[in-house]
DNA sequence: GAAACTTACATGCATGCGCATTGGATGTCA
DNA sequence: TGACATCCAATGCGCATGCATGTAAGTTTC
C-alpha cells in the first residue's frame, strides 16, 4: 500500500525530471544560439517587457526575485551581463536609493521579441 | 486559437519548473544537511543499489551515464567523490580495459538506506 | 598488421549558481 | 538624536556542470 504509493510518486518526479531536463536544455541552446541569450536572461527580460507594459517601464530587482527561481546573487549578475549586452538598463530608485529600477532598454525589447518564437516553438514542440 | 495554445504550453512550462525548483532544491538540501550527499550522488547510489541486486553488484559507467540526466564529465566527477567518501569502488573491467566497473561498497549500501527514507519523504510531500 | 577510426573515461577550462558577507540606505525606538 | 535592526543589492568564494580535449584501449579497413 505505502509501496504503491511511492511508486507513483517515483514515476512523478522522474516524468518531471524528465521533461524539465528536455526542455530546459533545449531552450538554453537554441536561445543561446540563436540570440545569444541564456534562459535566465530570456526571463528577465520577458518579466521585464511584461512590466513595462503596464508598470510604466520599470521594475524593481526584488520583483524578479519574487517572479524567478533565481537566487539573489545569481540574478544580480544576470543583470549585470544583460546590462553589459545593453539589454536592460539600472537605475537607483529616488525613493528608495537602496532599490534599482530595472527597464529594458530599446535593444532589449528587439532581442527579446526576437528570441520568442524559438522560446514559443520549444514549449509548444514539449508540451503541445 | 494560437494565442490560446501558447497560454497552454507557458502554463504547463512554469509548473513544470515550479515543481521542479521546489522539489529538487528540498531534495538537495534535505540529503545534504542529513545524510552529506548531494542530489547527484544519491542518484548514483540508488542506481548502484539497484543494479546490484540483479547485475551482480556492478554497472558501467556508461550505463549509469544512460540513466542519468548528466554529462559524461560530470558523472566521472560525481563518482570521483564518492569513491573518495568510500562509498562506491572503480574497477577496470577485464574484458574492456577502458571501461569501468562499479561497485557500491556496504558504507555506500548503509548511507544510501538512511537517505532513502528522507528522499521518499521529500517526493511524498510534493508528488502525493 | 598498420593506419584510421571509434569508444570509454578523465581532465583543463569557463561559466553560472548559491551561500555568506559586505556596504550603504531606511526604519525604529528609547 | 543616537544606537540598533532591517533591507537592498553587489561581491568573494567554493562548487557542480558542460564543452572541448587528452589518453588509452578496442575495432575496422585495406
Amino acid at each position: 500500500m505505502e509501496a504503491v504509493v511511492d511508486e507513483g510518486v517515483c514515476t512523478k518526479w522522474s516524468e518531471t525530471l524528465r521533461v524539465y531536463h528536455n526542455t530546459s536544455c533545449e531552450l538554453e541552446n537554441e536561445l543561446q544560439d540563436g540570440h545569444d541569450l541564456g534562459l535566465s536572461e530570456f526571463e528577465v527580460l520577458k518579466i521585464l517587457s511584461r512590466s513595462c507594459l503596464k508598470g510604466g517601464g520599470k521594475a524593481k530587482m526584488k520583483e524578479l526575485e519574487g517572479e524567478m527561481y533565481l537566487s539573489q546573487s545569481a540574478l544580480s549578475r544576470t543583470v549585470t551581463r544583460l546590462e553589459k549586452d545593453g539589454l536592460v538598463t539600472r537605475a537607483t530608485c529616488d525613493f528608495d536609493r537602496r532599490a534599482n529600477f530595472l527597464m529594458i532598454t530599446p535593444a532589449g525589447v528587439d532581442r527579446f521579441e526576437a528570441a520568442e518564437p524559438t522560446y514559443r516553438a520549444v514549449l509548444v514542440r514539449h508540451f503541445a
